[in-house]
RNA sequence: CGGGGCGUAGCACAGCCUGGUAGUGCGCUCGGUUCGGGACCGAGAGGUCGCAAGUUCAAAUCUUGCCGCCCCGACCA
């Protein structure tokens, strides 16, 4: 492809708008343009790197067995309502009546057509097990669009779903797109992980998520250095076993905290650290009030909270269900004296003379030991923090900024069930499929990418993903030397099957070396006066920066020996 | 949805406090000189100053309301 016949309108200066090394190297590079909040448009260069990530991610699940499909972005929302997620979805769906009246989603995500869809055409154990995928936009209203294409109301997800007879089938089917995407990343040139994570409103039994680490995603995952590596939803963390140093020095002791409810405003006005005080939660679990004590400078985990539990569902307290079960407003609640079950974290065996609240209003307690309340149980209930004991006992956990890129899920029958994919088992008996489901973000991947391969000239773009495999640079494109011999060059490759871009525009050198250092294709054939009279051109990495000269008549096969490099796979 | 910031030419920004002919750099067009890492000279085009109402003889500038965008947080399949 010409320069000169296609649009990359490349930018000088960073665009006050974008922060993230993705966001601002993808508009400077002309790769998107933003129509509005978390809405993208991709031009020629960023499209063709979509179609390249798209490619592979065919070619790989093709190979797996799975099977592409076109689902409707366009939903019913009866459809919605009846696998219960409807009203889940809450403010992030995108949903309008037509003129008759009847409701429509624009598709989140698929479990549902996709169910209903087997459901319908599927009757058989012999039909199983099918794996069938498709590509496609998805819509969510997100409250935030966030760092240029990592977080969009509006993007391109490559979505999977098996269909099994049974568990063994599932975990087999969830093995296989588990490989099946650790080659899709690799070959998209991505350093990632596999984090164990929480179904969230997925449901199901089991997920894991891809991550790639990246100072400007919204994922956070802990890891030891003996190997943990969970998502921070699901972190876990050793117990301390805190002994408790010396005697208690002080009495217990009440003292006035007017209008001051939370540990912010009490740590600021009293000048007591988070730490040093107990910060106590209402719950409501199967119906039943319970408290959460843990340290001020935490957050409670609801997940591992319900685990200590045990607890089916649950949920925080209104106002006034605090009020009832601690006599006072929200705000002024502590463990001692409370009737309902208190379920302490680790933390608190540990602390000694701390604060809480006094269950009166306007008042909190001084001076607070364990002997002064009555506890529940004693657990991991908080999220886990930088420096935590690991979980397996030695070592201490680091969380890192990371970005999702996939995940997959043993999602069970939870839709099988309630949309309706059943089918005959060989005893003829009626069974709901066991699914699995298996996404992938692909404008994330590019994103992904740029962040990972970039230098402060531009994109470094890996092999398998690059929008060309090369670009011919002119020096003087008034030069007809120059001209003819990058021209004929040109042609030459192309007809070989090479996807290269000509800059054949009447730029000054350094103003299309710049460009070409900053779009990022892989390789820079740079051709010019000074070379050509010795018959060679210039042959730069822009990985590396590595600069050769071959002789013009060789470059052909030069490429073919890049082809052939493991890199390209 | 809560907190903060910003909206002036394609991009980046000044002007606003203290109201009075809308500016700078880059980019763009034309002519010329140049041509291996973001050239130079000359001539140009391009703006309802986010929108609306108000104050005023007069509003980019002051007041109010709204809209949009970015960042932090909440949320997140």
């Amino acid at each position: 492809m010409r320069w000169s016949q296609t649009l990359i309108p490349t930018l000088r200066q960073d665009p006050k708008d974008a922060e993230a090394a993705s966001h601002k190297l993808a508009l400077r590079a002309g790769l998107i343009r933003q129509l509005s909040s978390g809405v993208y448009s991709y031009l020629p260069l960023g499209f063709r790197v979509l179609q390249k990530i798209i490619g592979i991610i065919r070619d790989e699940m093709n190979r797996s067995g799975a099977v592409e499909v076109l689902m409707p972005a366009l939903h019913p929302a009866e459809l919605w309502k009846k696998s219960g997620r409807y009203e889940t979805l809450g403010e992030d769906k995108i949903a309008f009546k037509n003129r008759a009246g009847h409701e429509f989603v624009l598709g989140p995500t698929h479990e549902e057509v996709i169910t209903e869809l087997v459901g319908g055409s599927v009757k058989s154990f012999r039909d199983l097990p099918l794996t069938l995928y498709q590509i496609q936009t998805k819509f969510r209203d997100e409250a935030r669009p966030r760092f240029g294409v990592i977080r969009t109301k509006e993007f391109i997800m490559k979505d999977a779903y098996s269909f099994d007879r049974d568990e063994k089938g599932l975990d087999a089917n969830y093995h296989k797109m588990s490989e099946v995407y650790q080659r899709i990343f690799s070959r998209c040139g991505l350093t990632y992980k596999i984090v164990n994570a929480d179904p969230g409103m997925m449901g199901g039994k089991m997920s894991q998520e891809f991550m790639v680490e990246c100072p400007y995603g919204e994922d956070r995952v802990a890891t030891s250095e003996g190997g943990y590596l969970a998502s921070l939803d699901i972190a876990q963390r050793g117990n301390p076993q805190k002994v408790l140093a010396g005697t208690l020095s002080e009495k217990l002791e009440i003292f006035d905290t007017p209008n001051l409810r939370t540990i912010e405003e009490i740590s600021h006005k009293f000048k007591i650290k988070p730490a040093s005080m107990a910060k106590t939660l209402i719950y409501i679990a199967d119906g039943k009030a319970v408290a959460a004590v843990i340290s001020g400078d935490s957050e409670v985990n609801e997940g591992k909270l319900r685990k200590l539990i045990g607890a089916e569902s649950m949920r925080q307290a209104e106002s006034k269900e605090i009020q009832e079960a601690t006599g006072a407003p929200v705000g002024f609640a502590g463990p001692v004296g409370l009737k309902i079950p208190v379920y302490a974290d680790w933390d608190i065996e540990g602390m000694v003379d701390f604060v809480t609240g006094a269950n009166q209003k306007d008042k909190h307690l001084k001076n607070v030991n364990l002997s002064d309340f009555q506890a529940a149980a004693f657990g991991d209930i908080r999220y886990v923090k930088e420096g935590d004991l690991a979980p397996e006992g030695k070592g201490q956990l680091r969380l890192t900024t990371t970005m999702e890129i996939g995940h997959i899920f043993k999602l069970g029958t939870r839709y099988s069930k309630s949309v309706g994919a059943e089918f005959l088992d060989e005893k003829g008996e009626r069974v709901p499929a066991i699914m699995g489901c298996y996404g992938i973000g692909v404008n994330r991947i590019l994103a992904a990418a740029i962040e990972e391969h970039h230098d402060e000239k531009g994109i470094q773009w890996p092999q398998g993903i690059a929008p060309f495999e090369a670009e011919i640079v002119t020096v003087n494109q008034a030069d007809s030397g120059t001209v003819q011999a990058a021209d004929r060059l040109y042609q030459e490759l192309s007809k070989a099957g090479m996807e290269v871009l000509f800059d054949d525009r009447d730029e000054r050198a350094g103003v299309k070396f710049n460009d070409a250092d900053l779009i990022g294709i892989p390789v820079q054939i740079v051709v010019g006066e000074r070379n050509l009279k010795e018959g060679k051109v210039e042959i730069k990495r822009r990985g590396t920066g590595s600069v050769e000269k071959v002789d013009l008549v060789a470059v052909k096969g030069f490429f073919s020996a890049i082809a052939e490099a493991p890199t390209r796979k």
